[in-house]
DNA sequence: GTCTATAAAGCGATAGAC
DNA sequence: GTCTATCGCTTTATAGAC
């Protein structure tokens, strides 16, 4: 563990807070307590390098957190699903933090990291249809709730945002959680 | 109809594409054909009033072309929850185009715009809602499958763009659709 | 009313002292 | 390895010619 992984996080808030483009090095710099010199002498890509290294970083974290225990859930555990609505709400604080890729997705840095982002959401649609699938439902429908359940969330994130109103986000996504139950 | 509202829908373009961070006035002049002059002239509060400005127009568009006719529901139209997929899927051309107000709710500019971007939502929520008690539903349950359905789209838009692939909307939204129309 | 020229500030990135 | 100083460019906004 170099220092580099320790500004991670600091870089990760304000990219969240204030988007690609707002995140400016000064602001970076502010975040992190670093001069420039020591951004770059740890990203030496600069500002895209940063932003790549966060959304690697929180890619990671969800492949620890919330993929792998969707996948083991083929392995007989039937809470995984609820355990990811948990892990989610808690990890966007319920739709007060933004989701980087899905933010990303609807401005200009999409195609900047288009694979990253693409790879992101096709690996958590695919965890959860993979728990979906141990849960007893059909290749098919097992694919397309998992992909309108992601969808809910981003929308519950979007609507909480919007409205300002976190509560929203417990409604929206309760909603999700109690229809994935209802159905087995 | 002066010139100013002209240039707004050329606006509303290049801040859905670029964002509004993005957006720089060298854009701004590039998609609307004028120079910094006329655009100051026409919007003297400069990005920010254009923004508004273009916020406004597409309030406008909504209600005219969703809002009301999901109102007029309550009068007895049974296909106006269907008509407001339709007009959304060719509005956000499905999830090619963002969602000006989803989008800036998600960045710093929601700060600048919150009662406008919150009362968009709020009214979209509220025009859906009363088509739903129309089409039978106690007032408790057409709220929450208002915001569920809402909120899907918004899902659905950000999908479409981070997997850059607009059958993705079809897929989210068609199942927000027929969801819809099973319950009545 | 529309343009060009310009001002002042901020941007990402680099160089070099220490 | 971390800082400050600086480069060259772009930003928003204004001034003034026409």
């Amino acid at each position: 563990m170099t220092e580099r992984a320790a500004a991670i996080p600091a870089l990760a808030e304000a990219f969240r807070e204030h988007g690609y483009e707002g995140a400016s090095l000064a602001r970076l710099c502010a975040a992190t307590g670093l001069g420039k010199g020591s951004l770059y002498n740890f990203f030496p890509g600069g500002k895209e390098e940063m932003a790549a290294a966060v959304l690697a970083d929180v890619d990671a974290w969800f492949t620890a957190s919330v993929f792998g225990p969707l996948r083991n859930a083929a392995a007989g555990d039937p809470g995984a699903v609820d355990a990811m609505f948990d892990a989610v709400t808690a990890y966007f604080r319920s739709g007060r933090r933004v989701c980087l890729q899905g933010a990303f997705a609807l401005g200009r840095e999409r195609d900047l990291f288009a694979a990253t982002i693409g790879g992101y959401f096709a690996r958590w649609i695919a965890a959860l249809a993979a728990a979906l699938r141990a849960a007893g439902r059909d290749e098919a429908t097992a694919h397309a709730t998992a992909l309108e359940t992601v969808a809910a969330i981003q929308g519950a994130i979007v609507l909480a945002r919007a409205l300002d109103n976190p509560v929203i986000f417990q409604q929206v996504t309760d909603q999700a959680r109690t229809s994935l139950a209802a159905l087995g």
